[in-house]
DNA sequence: TATGAATGAGTATTCATTCAT
DNA sequence: TATGAATGAATACTCATTCAT
C-alpha cells in the first residue's frame, strides 16, 4: 500500500547545551528554507548542512536521517501555527458567536497564507507527513481550540451535531481554507469567498442547533 | 518558489504501430502499479522497465524521463475518471435536479474511491502533478460535465451564482469528497456524510437561485 | 557472538554475455589484487571499480556489496587450489602409499605457498570467510581428494581410524602446512620440516592400522 | 605486501594516578567486550568511550587511536593467558614428565577455551595482531614456560631436538589446540582428541630422545 | 528497432579525530 | 584535566540515462 516505509522521525540526541540547540535550530531552519526553495526532492543532507553552516557530521549527530529533519520542520510549523491560532483566538475572546466564528476562519486563513510555501511542500510532496505526530494531531487540536472559543459564547450548542456532521463541517471548512491559501484561484475575490464561507458555516451551525433537516 | 523544476512531460515519440502502443501501455500500467505499491520514491526507471517486461532502452524510446511516465499515468487516470463520470451522468440523464445532483456526488465519490491509492500517491507525492495538463484541467472538465447535466433539468438557474460562489461550492464539494475517498474518517458513517453533503449543496444552490443573503 | 553479521555473498546477477563475464572477472581480479596489496581494510568498492577499469555502477550490477566480491575471490581461490591439488594428485597416481603421502603434503604446501598472500588476508582479516560455502567445504574436499588418492594404494587401511583420530591428523597436518606456507619460521630449513612432518604422519597412520594405543 | 600499515600501538600517556589507571582499564575492558560482541569492524572509538563510561576526549588522552586500544586488549589477553599458564604449571611442579606434559596441554586448551571469543576476533580479524609485541612473543614465552617445567623432570632430553623438530612439534601442538578451542569440531569427543594429541606428542618426544628415525 | 551492459554524478551516512570550553 | 560538540574526509551504494551491439 503506497510503499508505506517506516522512517525514524525522532531526534537521535536531544540537544542540551546552548551551542547544540543552536545547531539543531540552524538545521531545522535550513531544511525549511530548502524545502521552500527546492522542494522535497531538492532537500539533501549535505545541502542542509551547508545551508545551516554546520558540518554534515553535526547533522547526523542529532538527526537519524533527512526524514527526521523534515519531520522536525513539520512539527515546528504545526507548533507555530497552533500558537498563532491560540493567540489570535485570545484576542477575540469577548466576541459574540458570529464574529468569533468569522475571526476563527480568517485567522486560520491568514496563518495558512503566511506559511503557504512550506505547507504546500509538506502536504503535497512529503510522503510521510501524516506520520508526524504533530501533523496527525493538528486537526484535532484546531478543533479543540475552536471548541474552547465557542464555549465562551452563548450560542454554543452544536454539541447536538452528529459526529458525521461535525466531521463534514470541519473537513469542508478546513479543506476550503487550505485550498484558498495554498492554491488561490486567480482572478477571484478571496475576501468575498471567505465571507461567503463564513456565512455558510454559521448558517449551517444555526440550522443544526434549531433542528436541521433543511 | 517550491523548486519549480520544468520537466518534459510529453511523449518522445508517439507510438503508432500496435506493438509500440502495447509497449507504451505496459510501461504506463507498470508505472501505476509501482506508484501504488512503492510510492513515488519507489518508482525507478529500471524497475518500471522490468515490471513492464520491456528493456530500459525501450522505455527511453518513448519517454524522455521518468516524470513523463508519471505524467502519462496521471493523464490516463484523469481520462478514465472523466469517462466514468460521463457514463455515470449519462445513466442519470432523465433525473430531476435534486436526484441528479445526488447522483453526480455519489458517482464522483465512488470513482475516486476506486482509484484512491493511485490518487493519493499522485496528489500527495508527485511535485509536478499540477503541471500535467489533464490534471490541471480536470476540475474545469468535471464542472463542465456537471453543467451539461444540470442544463437538462428545469431547476438550472445557478448561472446567477457569482464566480466566487461557484468556486466555493465546487471547491468545497470536491475537497470534501476527495478527503472522504482518500482519507476516510475511521468509525464514521460515510453514507450519512455524503447524504448530508448532498443536502447542503442543494440547499446552497437553491438559496443562490432564490437570492441568497441568508 | 563476535558480531556475526549476515552478508549477502551471492551474485546479484549472473553474467551471461561475454562482455559481462569479462567485467565480472576484472572485478574479481582487481579485488584479489587489492586484498593482497592493501589488506581487507583497503578494499573499497570504488577502488575495486577503478582498478578493474570498470565503473562503480557496473560493480553493483553484479555484486550486492563488497563482501560478495571478497566471497567471489575466496571461492575462486578455493577452486583454483583444489584444481591444482587434483592435477597434482593425478600426476602421482601410480605411487606407493608412502611417496603418495609425501606428494600430497608437498603439493598442498606448494600450492598454499603460491597463494600465501591472498590466503593470509582472507583467513586472518575477513570476518566472514568461513561463511563462504567453498571455504567451508574446502577441508572436506581436500580430505576427499586424499582419500581418492589413498584408495588406489595397497596400504589403504585408515578406515579404521576413529573420527577423532582422523580429525586430529588432518587438522594438525593442515594447520602445520598452512603455518609453514603463510608464516614461515625464519632461519629454519623448510624442506626438513616438511620431511619430518611427512614421516610423522605416515608413522601415525601405520600405527593406527596396526592397532595403535601407543 | 598485505597492506602493512604502520600503526602507533603504544599508550600516548602512561596512566599514573589511580583514577587514570581505572579509566584506561575501563577502556580496555569496553574494547574487549565490543570486540567479542560486534567484531573488529564493530569497534568504534565513540562506542568504546560510551561503553567505558568515559568521554571520547579522555579516550584520546591515553590512546593515540583505536588500533592502540585493540593492541592493549591483545597485550592484556596475552598477559592473562601467560599468567594462568604459569600458575597452572606451578600447580603441576612435582609431576613426572608424562603427566606434566599432559597437564601443560590441557591447561593451554582450557585457557584458550576460556578466551575463545576474544582470541577468535583478535587472531582472525585484526590485521595487525602480530605486530603487537606481546602477541609476537607469546609463542616463545609459552615455549619458555614449557622448558622451565620440563627442566624439572628427569626425562628432560629434548634439547637434542633440531630446531626444525622443535618448531614442528610446538607449531603442530599449538595449532591443533587452538583449532580445538576456537573452532571445535561438532560431534566429536574433544577429550579423546586431546588425549590422543598428548600421547602423540609424548611419543614423538621419546623418539627424539632415543634417536628417532621412526 | 530493441536490448541491456555500462556509466558516473550524486546521495546518504559513518567514524576517527580535534579542540573550545 | 575532562568533556562532548563539531568536523569532514572517506565510503557504500543508487539510479537516471546513454550507446554499442
Amino acid at each position: 500500500m503506497s510503499g508505506k516505509q517506516v522512517y525514524d522521525l525522532n531526534y537521535k540526541k536531544v540537544p542540551k547545551q546552548a551551542r547544540a540547540k543552536a545547531t539543531v535550530n540552524a538545521i531545522i531552519q535550513a531544511s525549511a528554507q530548502i524545502l521552500v526553495e527546492e522542494g522535497y526532492a531538492g532537500l539533501t543532507t549535505n545541502r542542509v548542512a551547508e545551508r545551516a553552516g554546520v558540518s554534515i557530521g553535526s547533522v547526523y549527530e542529532y538527526f537519524p536521517g533527512k526524514e527526521a529533519m523534515v519531520a522536525a520542520v513539520a512539527t515546528q510549523l504545526v507548533e507555530v501555527m497552533l500558537a498563532e491560532m491560540q493567540s489570535a483566538l485570545l484576542r477575540a475572546e469577548r466576541l459574540a458567536f458570529e464574529p468569533a466564528m468569522r475571526h476563527w476562519i480568517e485567522s486560520l486563513y491568514k496563518i495558512s497564507c503566511a506559511q503557504h510555501q512550506l505547507l504546500k511542500v509538506l502536504l503535497f510532496q512529503v510522503p510521510f507527513v501524516h506520520q508526524v505526530p504533530a501533523v496527525a494531531g493538528m486537526r484535532a487540536e484546531l478543533f479543540r481550540l475552536a471548541l474552547v472559543g465557542a464555549s465562551k459564547t452563548r450560542e454554543y450548542h452544536f454539541i447536538h451535531l452528529s459526529r458525521e456532521s461535525l466531521y463534514l463541517i470541519t473537513s469542508m471548512t478546513g479543506a476550503a481554507l487550505l485550498q484558498l491559501a495554498l492554491m488561490p484561484p486567480p482572478g477571484l475575490d478571496i475576501d468575498a469567498i471567505i465571507d461567503e464561507l463564513t456565512q455558510k458555516m454559521i448558517q449551517w451551525l444555526y440550522q443544526a442547533r434549531d433542528g436541521d433537516k433543511h
